[in-house]
DNA sequence: ATCGCCTCAAAGATATGACGTATTCAAGTG
DNA sequence: CACTTGAATACGTCATATCTTTGAGGCGAT
């Protein structure tokens, strides 16, 4: 998942630097400082700079350096970014961005899903509400998190569409925030778990309208939740 | 947009051929290769792999070579992606993920719009449906091509949701795509221009379920017709 | 005083040689 | 046959030299 190397622990610092906004927009940085900064090569210090410049975050230009992009440029899908962001100060802001994403995208993958899953997928959906519905019940909530974590990412694959399923990994890192920022409520909502159980079953079902609407009711009660705590 | 330099001349080859699946997955390529086919120093190859691996299209590992990652790795969302799958082999199936995408961003968007568009942002898409229909009536496909892309990148953009915002270059993209896939057909749909109208109005007013209603059907009809031109 | 051109220097862009290091593969050994 | 070991390989990093672009300041003419 990490980029490698030398390059990788540069990248480590700059990126969230600059993605939290610590590094403003418009401020420029020369090469030659950051080898000194980060005590590397001229080489290393390149190709970091390439990436970053891949994600749009920044801008390399002869004879005035390396320009920080204003934020409506930066490929804001790229995870890498996002993981950044999640974790600095635009926090907030990103996961509203996404909660509203999530409003968008869930219920879609989950009415393609009730067509498109495979039989394993199907099995293993089951599966994993039951196991959610256990750990909720024993208020386990780093097993729960991992569920629901796998729950979604699994919708979201079994909707048959490349791009939905890309979106799991994020939805994992929403909600993993979302979990640390409430700092562990006692319990997840019994409601929320049952909705949880119903997708599940609608998509085994076949049934794609009941699927949609069941995720549509998880996923808006999660961002209006998310909307109370970030007010 | 794009990169700029030698390194942006390497992928320029590179990248299309990797995304379109001309060079497969697994593929294993060597640097030294890759300097003597495009006749450029380590550097500048260097610097156009560490750009493929920021985007997850390659890894590079030592002993080995740098090596084609699945597909189901890669960052589909990244803008460049997109554009080099929409230009190859992949278009079809690029185009389908796209279509369900925007099924599922769209509404949601439009939606979100009426309540969060400036003023500014209300008038120009009025304007802009307006344009739309002359255009339309006149069977000029180009300016009327125009105008749809403006169009809808403004409704996402009003959403206020900066997510959505920066899909608005790829929506267009889609645009354009399928105007060349369909060959310029005669004109287009009444019903649909009067859709976008009814979008921009129901945005207008403030009215977020009608503009979500109204765009939905837009975009649904997008993409079922994309699916029989597929087939 | 203003405009335009010219020169110079700053900073990135590219090329190249040298060396480091992880990883694989195969030969050798018990 | 399993395990160890060593050498070959291709990427990783560093250092240096040179090229290219471009911004800023100076200079002169109008």
């Amino acid at each position: 998942m990490e980029i490698q190397g030398l390059p990788g622990r540069v990248l480590d610092e700059l990126g969230p630097a600059i993605a939290s906004g610590e590094i403003p927009e418009g401020a420029v940085l020369r090469g030659e400082d950051l080898e000194g900064r980060f005590g590397v090569s001229r080489t290393v210090v390149r190709e970091a700079v390439r990436i970053l410049e891949g994600m749009r975050l920044v801008a390399s230009r002869r004879r005035v350096g390396i320009t920080v992009q204003p934020k409506s440029l930066w490929d804001v899908f790229d995870p890498m970014v996002i993981r950044w962001r999640l974790a600095g100060a635009d926090r907030p802001a990103q996961l509203r961005s996404l909660g509203s994403l999530r409003v968008a995208v869930e219920p879609a993958a989950a009415a393609l899903a009730a067509s498109h899953a495979t039989d394993d997928d199907r099995r293993e959906l089951s599966s994993l509400a039951v196991e959610l519905t256990v750990a909720a019940r024993e208020a386990d909530l780093t097993t729960f998190l991992g569920y629901d974590i796998a729950f979604h990412a699994l919708v979201l694959r079994a909707s048959g569409n490349e791009m939905f399923a890309h979106l799991g990994d994020t939805v994992g890192a929403v909600l993993t925030g979302r979990t640390e920022y409430h700092l562990m409520p006692h319990q997840p909502e019994p409601y929320a778990i049952r909705l949880h159980r119903e997708v599940a079953d609608a998509i085994c079902g076949g049934d794609a309208a009941h699927a949609e609407r069941a995720m549509r009711t998880i996923v808006t009660g999660a961002l209006e939740e998310l909307n109370l705590q970030l007010d």
